[in-house]
DNA sequence: CAGTGGTCTAGACCACAGA
DNA sequence: CTGTGGTCTAGACCACTGA
């Protein structure tokens, strides 16, 4: 079968039949919105796991667009891990499922995109002066002024959480009955504060009669520890907290991608 | 004071006295060289937290580069969360010290670089057919025939861990005596595997009789869970494993990236 | 060998921040 | 207003892969 007129005779691509739609007028980068309707096309089995995306020349030609746009879009998508690359090959779909990216857990933000309906009861939410370890770990002089809030998380009637957190005084206003009904991340993100990074350190204990209590769990009962320590954009401590979480009811779930 | 010549007025940058050296006849990628210089500036302290690194226009005159390649080594940076992009103000270096990236943690190479000198047994080292949660792991058929290792980590003479992981069977050869000496992904990475991307769900529990044994801790102490699926560059999965750590001696550090 | 992605250039126009 | 990063173009040459 011959092909028409003077095309390339490339390799067909499962994308060809997938229908591109750019708009230049659009405030969205060209690179976003290709990036974007991939990624559908491959959410949707459009693009089926292995299968070859085509060489970025032709794209480029069929779309109208440069070819450093085309890598730009494509790039994106192999940072989230759903493309991959290989020199001499092309660009392939890949073969597993893994969907779900590393972010920034909140526990909210889990419990809620799991259907679970959080509850929070705010226990405490003070000011008092920074004890040594969070006055490091926020970079402020130890004693200096800060916020701390003390939250007890629970879904379907029970208590999953004991949440502990410094906030930088002054840095905004925490109405304790926002919190009960949304997250404190999205309390921050609401005020205009952009989180970039956190560092955190998860580890377990046995619960000792308070925490038992609290959770109703038995004494002794295994605990999930996280103490974080989370950035805004410029590099400042915005939040830091210690969190206590029922082994048996909560475990941390996430992906790794590893950079080359 | 008049500036010399034509020179624009350009906001004076801390990088201004920070002497760079590219070699064109390196294979090593000029973006990758500026990038690689850029970090180790920062390292030292020639870059200061919260310091300009001068517009990239100018930047990219000075280096001799063009200005997407400047961009790019920006950019590499930028994604390992050390600098910090704004429109209209400038490149900044973050005001945090945090500097580990987030890499798919293996217990070895974690507790080497700890300086902790690992020691590992092997337990087990066989083919066996894949029960029904390794065959879904794995993506082979229920029965299929997988290797299974188990291993015991120490440190220091102490237990620290107990290793249990399955692999395709066909996927590399492993060899007890190396595994005693190093570890698994390094193995891994020998044969010519890239790891790519994980799955990870991190928990607690109560030691039973057993695990309390070998990890010579008392029966119901804190153990952390961790249940991993690996992937390679291609998405295939490579491995899968369920590690328990004693919490008193172990626990999780690691590092989060939002990405916008 | 031909085809692929990897890198690089030298410009361009735009949107946004801040004085 | 000026200066910044954000986006985009239309080419170029190279290194690697696999037939």
């Amino acid at each position: 079968m011959a092909t028409r007129g003077g095309r390339s005779r490339a390799a067909v691509s499962a994308l060809d039949p997938v229908p591109f739609a750019l708009d230049r007028t659009s405030p969205v980068p060209l690179y976003y919105q290709l990036a974007q309707q991939l990624e559908a096309a491959i959410e949707q089995g459009a693009l089926a796991p292995g299968d070859l995306l085509g060489n970025e020349v032709d794209l480029s030609t069929r779309l109208g667009l440069s070819r450093p746009t085309v890598r730009q879009a494509i790039q994106s998508l192999v940072d989230k891990g759903l493309l991959v690359r290989r020199r001499g090959v092309g660009t392939q779909v890949v073969h597993s499922q893994v969907r779900r990216p590393l972010e920034l857990s909140s526990l909210y933000d889990d419990l809620e995109a799991a259907g679970q309906g959080p509850a929070t009861q705010v226990v405490r939410n003070e000011r008092v002066p920074a004890p040594a370890d969070v006055a490091a770990a926020l970079g402020v002089p130890e004693g200096a002024e800060v916020v701390r809030l003390e939250r007890l998380r629970s879904t379907h009637g029970q208590p999953v959480a004991l949440l502990c957190n410094y906030l930088p005084a002054g840095l905004l206003e925490l109405d304790s009955a926002r919190l009960e009904s949304t997250g404190l991340y999205q309390l921050l993100r609401a005020s205009g504060i952009t989180l970039h990074s956190a560092r955190q350190t998860v580890g377990a204990r046995c619960a000792d009669a308070a925490e038992a209590a609290r959770l109703e769990e038995r004494e002794g009962a295994a605990l999930l520890t996280m103490r974080r320590t989370a950035y805004d954009d410029t590099g400042r401590p915005v939040e830091y907290g210690t969190h206590v979480y029922r082994a048996s009811r909560y475990s941390f779930d996430f992906q790794l991608l590893v950079r080359p």
